[in-house]
DNA sequence: TACTTGCTACTTACCGGTACGGATATCACG
DNA sequence: CGTGATATCCGTACCGGTAAGTAGCAAGTA
């Protein structure tokens, strides 16, 4: 098996593996570089040769958080073809299954946002991106449905995928964050159907 | 609020009032006590000795976060007396128009719960109870309705806030948190006329 | 005097980041 | 086939800066 355009390491690969499970679990501004080359069982100028700096490694971490976000996205859209509605439900399930999970601590992208205001910060541009992608994305879904007003649809979705983000860290078991998938159906059907008295999506 | 236990002299405030503003915007986490105290024109023994440690100055800006938030709530629902549905959306109305200044990074409380995963830091205990009140308070207005699941719609009201709290931070302008207060009325129109074909509320 | 409130000066520990030196693998060439 | 130069990784030891937290003293006040 060659690796011709990437050499890829080991070290650097341990690295980003440790960096990104303590960045998950305890956020990257509370975890130093000297616990991630320890826990990795290297040195800190493997991490600085491969990654540059500790905000450079965060990124790397937040772009592959991104990818694995969105073929879980991709993954299950694939299995409802032709069918936004069906999709958008099944990511919810998805991300409802996730959540099950003891360890689960909302998503990467949303809690470095959070960490990091400042907009020039490497890990904050990754995040933002993915957001900006995913809206669009679900911006695209709800123009394929029937619904009346899509955008408004769309981002009410993301409020409702994002406050299942935060609420799951803040309750113990599932929490609010149960009722995601329901409120999704429900707005969609009113999207769908009749709206609640307003007229078409226009606005940006 | 009396004092006779703690006499709360005048670098005390002002340490509290420095480190609220400096908390809120960059992120607890990312400011350290020396420049809380040059900024708020005193020195690190008085914030010891008045709040005894970095963690706890952090939980009492939270508390007051807290009961800021609380009296917001409680001002808009005094405006609607015996509408819960009223109440409610007069909330995310002036949520809404809090989130419309510039420098609106989100909840303090919910930034400080991704901030802190760690359930005994005193700042988290803070935010979760917090967090917890105001779920057991939109579940009493959602009772007081005629919302066929209460709870459900409650904890859906909820993500939706949440949810504001955190795009608001994500992207430019109002973006998604803008549809906040019409897929609230969505989902209370949905659960007041006819659900969406399931039976009563009855889960914790 | 007794007490509260503030300041100067310091400690310890850890932060992100780096200079430099050692090991190994590859490859040109005699 | 053997030898040496080069490029690639990786580790030891260290840097300046700053983090949270403290000891001890000066000054105002009752």
């Amino acid at each position: 098996m060659p690796q011709p355009p990437t050499p890829t390491p080991k070290a650097a690969d341990r690295i980003l593996n440790t960096a990104s499970e303590l960045f998950y679990r305890e956020g990257s501004r509370a975890v130093g570089v000297d616990e991630i080359v320890a826990r990795a069982a290297t040195t800190k100028p493997s991490l600085y040769r491969a990654f540059g700096s500790k905000d450079q490694l965060i990124a790397a971490y937040l772009e592959a958080q991104a990818v694995q976000l969105w073929s879980l996205f991709e993954g299950t859209a694939g299995s409802h073809p032709n069918d936004p509605r069906a999709q958008i439900l099944a990511y919810f399930d998805a991300l409802a299954e996730r959540m099950e999970a003891p360890a689960y601590r909302g998503c990467g992208l949303s809690n470095a946002a959070v960490e990091y205001p400042d907009p020039k910060h490497p890990g904050r541009v990754v995040a933002v991106a993915h957001k900006d992608q995913m809206r669009k994305r679900l911006r695209a879904l709800t123009r394929g449905m029937d619904a009346r007003k899509p955008k408004k649809l769309a981002d009410s979705l993301m409020l409702l995928m994002e406050g299942a983000f935060v609420t799951r860290q803040l309750f113990d078991g599932a929490g609010p964050a149960g009722a995601a998938r329901g409120a999704a159906e429900a707005l969609i059907a009113a999207h769908a159907r009749r709206a609640t008295g307003e007229n078409d999506d226009q606005e940006g």
